[in-house]
DNA sequence: AGCCAGGCCTGCC
DNA sequence: GGCAGGCATGGC
């Protein structure tokens, strides 16, 4: 089976609007660095202390004391670690970008990810999380769940990131920001609903017969 | 009760 | 340029 059709097939049936569950760019951008080698619903936690403690914002962020922060988002795990990687990515956005993170639209967008990437902590994922989620830029986001589904479906992958990234800008039907989103959040919800799970949410499409190689 | 989660950096080779 | 080891909490 050739990717382009497992791709358009992921979109159409599994694909979900409004994935990431906050609109704000700083946030979703805060949330990009707390969720690494992390389960979501502790990022969650963390978010809600955070805002409570009224530091999603760039500036108040900037200024907190690294103990605050650690405190806040504890549930997150890795925290001191964490702490340390938003002080690093608040530097970058208070001196670089005048404590607007959507001031990188105004760049070209390889500029804008290698300025990410010059971040202590920021790596590609979480490089390419920020410009798809948090700026709606059009990059594919690549992550475990996208590799787990791609290779129990078959294809042999390279194992190196920009190539898988890609590879499946390639084989979108349309390249994107919504479509982007859409096909990552495609992977995510399958691998998270059916492999872990072995629900089947694909029951009356084309993706069904594939679905099952992912158990 | 363990194993694992929406990575990244360091330090080796 | 690849790869093990460390980072740490809470979910299931």
């Amino acid at each position: 089976m050739d990717l382009e059709k497992i791709v358009k097939m992921l979109i159409e049936c599994c694909g979900v609007e409004g994935w990431w569950p906050s609109n704000d760019p700083f946030e979703i951008s805060v949330q990009a660095i707390l969720t690494q080698n992390t389960n979501w619903k502790n990022v969650m936690k963390a978010t809600k202390n955070l805002k409570e403690k009224g530091l999603i914002d760039p500036k108040r962020m900037y200024e907190a004391p690294l103990e605050v922060l650690e405190d806040a988002i504890r549930p997150a795990g890795f925290y001191k670690l964490k702490a340390k990687r938003l002080k690093e990515f608040l530097e970058f956005v208070m001196t670089r970008l005048d404590g607007d993170i959507t001031r990188l639209r105004n760049i070209p967008m390889e500029d804008a990810r290698n300025m990410l990437l010059s971040v202590h902590g920021i790596g590609k994922e979480t490089a390419d999380t920020i410009l798809l989620f948090a700026l709606n830029l059009p990059i594919m986001v690549v992550d475990a769940y996208t590799k787990r589904v791609l290779r129990r479906l078959g294809f042999d992958m390279p194992n190196n990131y920009d190539e898988i990234r890609k590879m499946l800008e390639k084989a979108s039907p349309k390249k994107d920001a919504k479509t982007y989103k859409l096909l990552h959040s495609a992977f995510d919800e399958l691998a998270k609903n059916y492999c872990k799970k072995k629900t089947p949410i694909c029951s009356k499409c084309p993706l069904e017969k594939y679905c099952k190689k992912l158990i």
